[in-house]
DNA sequence: ATGGTCGTTACACGA
């Protein structure tokens, strides 16, 4: 089985892009990440065709999740709702969907980008993270994986300049400390021994270009389904301005193979 | 410190 995760920044405006890169690898199972559209703005005729079921979940302007899979969506849930800043704070907006495919259970998770150290989204991120992973926890004995953006880059190879980031987000103390608390607690990154390069590169100054980029986006998978996995790696092609029609999201998908 | 570029029921704001 191959499941794919992919912060897509719009799903409206890159549904050819899915499209396509889910009949190029083939891939079972997609996870998305701001996907920015409710259900019913969502042309999804092209990927039903292509024999996937979609469940979507949460929507604002920024944010909202996604899977799609050709393998089976049962039991779907969503959870871990967004701060109420966002948005209208009458809508229900849910920055993770999880659901059973193939008998593995797979999270989309979009974790709060956090803003500043000093802003309350930091504090907000932090106190999602430590919800997740008190729920997560209770998710180790089965075949789970926590798939999609992470918004920490939790190593410093894992930013193209540390210095750069000294008073930002993804590289804090607490940050790393709340990302390696899924770790201790027995689950898995599995893309990185694979493929450690970056897997967002932001949209300015051509830092994609230059390989300026974070690696933020990561699949962690229980000790079980860990144990499945054969290989991992980054579509770049996906991210570079040149190889395809239109802009591309300003992160490339993380495409990962269990047996 | 600033600005650069994407996206969106947008002409400001989040990433």
């Amino acid at each position: 089985m191959r499941i794919a995760t992919w912060n897509v920044n719009s799903l409206r405006s890159r549904i050819d892009r899915v499209e396509a890169f889910v009949q190029r690898h083939e891939v079972d199972v997609l996870a998305l990440q701001e996907t920015k559209a409710r259900e019913d703005q969502l042309p999804l005729m092209g990927l039903q065709a292509l024999g996937y079921e979609i469940a979507v979940a949460g929507f604002n302007q920024w944010n909202g999740v996604a899977l799609l899979s050709r393998v089976g969506l049962e039991d779907v849930e969503v959870g871990f709702a967004d701060m109420p800043s966002y948005g209208d704070p009458a809508a229900e907006e849910a920055r993770a969907i999880g659901a059973t495919c193939a008998g593995v259970r797979i999270w989309s998770l979009y974790v709060p980008n956090g803003r500043k150290p000093d802003d309350p989204h930091y504090v907000y991120k932090l106190d999602w993270l430590a919800r997740l992973r008190a729920t997560a926890s209770a998710w180790l004995d089965g075949e789970t994986a926590l798939v999609g953006d992470w918004n920490i880059c939790p190593t410093d190879d894992d930013v193209f300049d540390v210095k750069q980031f000294a008073k930002s987000t993804h590289v804090t103390p607490p940050e790393r400390a709340a990302f390696q608390g899924f770790l201790d607690d027995g689950y898995a990154e599995v893309t990185r021994a694979h493929d450690p390069g970056y897997t967002y590169w932001d949209y300015y100054r051509q830092r994609f270009e230059r390989d300026r980029g974070l690696k933020i986006d990561f699949v962690l998978a229980s000790p079980t389904l860990a144990s499945r996995v054969t290989g991992a790696f980054v579509d770049r092609e996906e991210r570079d301005p040149a190889r395809y029609a239109g802009a591309p999201s300003d992160h490339a998908p993380v495409v990962v193979d269990l047996v």
